[in-house]
DNA sequence: CCCTGTCAAGTCACG
DNA sequence: CGTGACTTGACAGGG
């Protein structure tokens, strides 16, 4: 198990994810920004291995607007040999890489253009992988899209666009379960069709439950990935405390964690905190598996509990209005 | 310095 | 019909 956070590091003064306004596009500007986002990309990685976190999500920004119109400059050439520098440093210390476009990049839009654009977005992310010369278990993470008023067409038409993508992106891309739209049977039911990987968000899948308890759910998505994809990966995060139901909390709950930790016994993945305090969180988090206590019999039917709650103790957000009700049963039925 | 309107992109639900 | 939320709030202009 390696344990990772997304995209930033708030406590080593640069970021990896520096942008600027279209409007402001300039060759300089462009360039400026890719080098700082880069160098901080080494900084961060330096950073990560120095304190034993060994999975780390790219960011999109990393080159700003890469898949737009606007930027014909061949930063694949340009920077590859710093690209190449990185990629090593990545594979020399045993780092698993993943990139999560972001919710403009909809593969199965009825809408051609959008679907083009996607893929675009999409054939920049593997161009970063393949730059680092990573192997194909750096992993491209998105969700299925939009429904449309129709989610059975809406799988198809995911399962067609899918095929029509590069062979880059295709060796790379895997289906996240999302919140509100597709479930992780449904993403079941179309990654076995293509043959891709699941990623498991367990947040996710508590708002927007399939009956599948969380063990089941973690199985089922774990039996999608081959030898040559790596480790499953999982998104990790849990309900802000005394927020709206669905918001990410800002740092980790130990005792949440560790009953988690507790699965990872069952079923080993790569696990990312989508956790607003970034690696302050996957400190303790490496911390608490470092230090994951024995399995002690009285806990046994609270972790059980745990594990088989199928997310039906949290409502949906909107049909709650009175979200801090549903954030005390959140709460409940983690720590009951 | 601080304030705030706005930002490449899509979809959905809320009010 | 306008706004917020989403993997990540930050940029940029004005006071």
């Amino acid at each position: 198990m390696k344990i990772g956070y997304p995209c930033i590091n708030r406590s080593i003064g640069c970021r990896g994810d520096r942008t600027f306004r279209l409007a402001s596009f300039t060759s300089e500007r462009f360039h400026q920004t890719v080098r700082e986002n880069l160098d901080c990309l080494q900084q961060m990685l330096i950073y990560n291995v120095n304190h034993e976190i060994r999975f780390f999500r790219i960011s999109s920004n990393l080159i700003p607007f890469a898949s737009h119109d606007v930027c014909d400059i061949p930063w694949q050439s340009i920077y590859g040999p710093q690209f190449r520098e990185i990629g090593a440093y990545i594979r020399t210390n045993n780092i698993r890489i993943s990139m999560h476009p972001g919710q403009f990049t909809v593969i199965n839009s009825p809408d051609e253009e959008i679907v083009e654009r996607s893929r675009r977005e999409l054939l920049y992310h593997s161009e970063v992988l393949d730059l680092m010369e990573l192997d194909r278990t750096a992993k491209i993470q998105i969700h299925i899209g939009g429904v449309y008023g129709d989610k059975e067409t809406a799988k198809r038409r995911f399962i067609r666009n899918f095929n029509r993508l590069d062979e880059a992106i295709r060796k790379r891309l895997v289906i996240e379960n999302d919140d509100v739209n597709f479930t992780v049977q449904d993403c079941l039911a179309i990654a076995s069709e293509l043959n891709i990987p699941v990623l498991f968000d367990i947040f996710h899948h508590k708002l927007l439950p399939d009956g599948r308890s969380v063990l089941q759910a973690m199985l089922d998505t774990a039996a999608t990935w081959r030898e040559i994809d790596g480790l499953p990966m999982i998104d990790y995060s849990s309900q802000a405390d005394g927020e709206k139901s669905g918001k990410h909390s800002n740092e980790i709950e130990r005792k949440d964690f560790s009953y988690f930790l507790r699965l990872l016994n069952v079923a080993d993945f790569d696990v990312m905190l989508e956790i607003k305090d970034k690696e302050a969180s996957a400190l303790n988090a490496v911390n608490l598996a470092a230090s994951e206590p024995r399995f002690i019999a009285a806990e046994r039917q609270q972790i059980y509990r745990w594990i088989h709650q199928s997310g039906k103790t949290i409502e949906r957000k909107g049909k709650q209005h009175d979200s801090t009700r549903a954030n005390r049963r959140v709460k409940q039925s983690v720590t009951a």
